[in-house]
DNA sequence: ATATGTGAAGGGTTTCACAGCC
DNA sequence: GGCTGTGAAACCCTTCACATAT
């Protein structure tokens, strides 16, 4: 709610598709695991399952970036390391500040796939003046007022965002301003960006509620088959179901079922 | 690299597509935000935009949970955010355990959204003795020993695993044994579990690479238009290229350029 | 003999555009 | 008049199956 438009313009670049390169560093790590077990050559069979994908589907990934395999025989580790090293822009080392440095800043700080592959933690900074200076994770903690400067003269175009989701929005303001054109928010908020900025979002509670949804559906499957507002009915705590505004009796509302007998005041 | 089979059976649950439920946790978090509000009614243009999406997007997610808007008018809120947590199972809270606390554990324990809707911490475990009984968040850490107790005497069917990559699949195998039947992994490593387990996967690596995949485009096109290995000639650090296996030399090599000029020994 | 690379088929997701209802 | 709900079109992604190369 500050710089206004919208996020996330599903960039489809040159030729490959999102959900290619989606898959890539997920390649890259399981031929990186094979390289330094000395692995020279490995089949689309072998290393689909080292990444947990099927094969035709990455011999296709693969076949966007080019041929890089040799029939009958399989895909040479090392050269192949090297290819998509390349095509993710993983052969420059891309410095990074993160903002926010609480429990999740610091686990990002010292998180070793950050150092290893490509990217290097060029700052870390945070708005608590008691923060400033103290070393985590070996990197000293800047303050916040000097973000500008940092991101400037550092060429950062990476940022991450670890602050509390109030401040998140304009803490994305001042890195976009600064010329930082990647975002990745760990905040829980919708950012607004600029055209041309990236953001990709990470959200725990998220991914937990997408879980809860599956995990419902296997606990009503398991006991009787047709059981939608049962859960709710037993642990009768939490959520009360409000009545629509114009409740007029009539018209279809929900897929099965209708609303639970319990209702507010 | 344990219990074997593969991972995530693409669920599809009962008529509602994937890509819908992976939104309904957006649409309840501006749905929450509309309510402390206490705003009465939203249109699909409101919501979708206050979610980041668009309007005709959310129109057909909501379409699968059936009719709950009132056509002229929008949506009501309350009663919609009523529906939506039902269907994500969220009127029931989840004991939820967290297996690794260092300092993405910590983060996770801490992390309001957790508490705030419909999941509840039941544990943290970790396996340092050191940690046993310390608090963090206010929650005592138990000892990995006793996982198997904990999980069955709570009755957790979700479990967070923020370990090293090292330990994480006889944690998750271990979990899974309990009667875990979710896993939020945020270890890099792909975890095999038996059918009917669900997994999904936090990776910090993965996310920023896809960043850096798109921040090279971008670097590559503001310059000049075509200009693929002028990034990795400029910084001549980090990958080497091997040359391919059996390099005989006729092939087409890689969508557009060959191989850079700079070659191992 | 073996494993890649890829058209073609199939399925899922997004977007359009408008009928239907308030 | 305004906004939802939804068939239909367009698009993207996955999977199949086999021609192709070593």
């Amino acid at each position: 709610m500050a710089t206004g438009r919208t996020h996330r313009p599903a960039t489809r670049s040159r030729g490959i598709p999102e959900a290619t390169v989606a898959r890539l560093p997920l390649y890259l790590r399981a031929l990186t695991a094979l390289s330094e077990r000395s692995v020279p050559t490995v089949s689309s069979e072998e290393l689909a399952a080292a990444a947990g994908v099927n094969s035709a589907k990455l011999r296709k990934d693969f076949s966007y970036l080019g041929s890089y395999g040799t029939r009958g025989v399989g895909y040479d580790v090392e050269y192949l390391v090297y290819q998509i090293s390349r095509e993710l822009g993983l052969t420059q080392d891309w410095p990074v500040v993160i903002v926010g440095i609480g429990n999740l800043g610091a686990a990002l700080a010292g998180y070793g796939g950050f150092a290893s592959r490509g990217f290097r933690v060029a700052a870390l900074i945070d708005a608590d003046p008691a923060m400033t200076g103290k070393p985590v994770a070996g990197i000293p903690v800047q303050h916040s007022d000097d973000l500008e400067k940092i991101i400037e003269e550092d060429g950062v175009s990476i940022g991450v965002i670890a602050t509390p989701a109030g401040v998140a929005q304009q803490v994305c303001d001042r890195l976009v301003a600064a010329g930082v054109t990647s975002i990745l928010n760990f905040a829980p908020t919708v950012l607004s960006v600029p055209d041309g900025v990236d953001v990709r979002k990470v959200d725990l509670s998220i991914e937990l509620q997408i879980l809860a949804f599956h995990e419902q559906r296997k606990a009503g499957e398991e006991s009787n088959a047709e059981a939608d507002a049962a859960v709710d009915a037993e642990t009768a705590t939490a959520v009360a179901p409000p009545a629509p505004r114009g409740a007029t009796g009539g018209s279809r509302k929900g897929p099965d079922g209708d609303v639970p007998a319990v209702m507010p005041a």
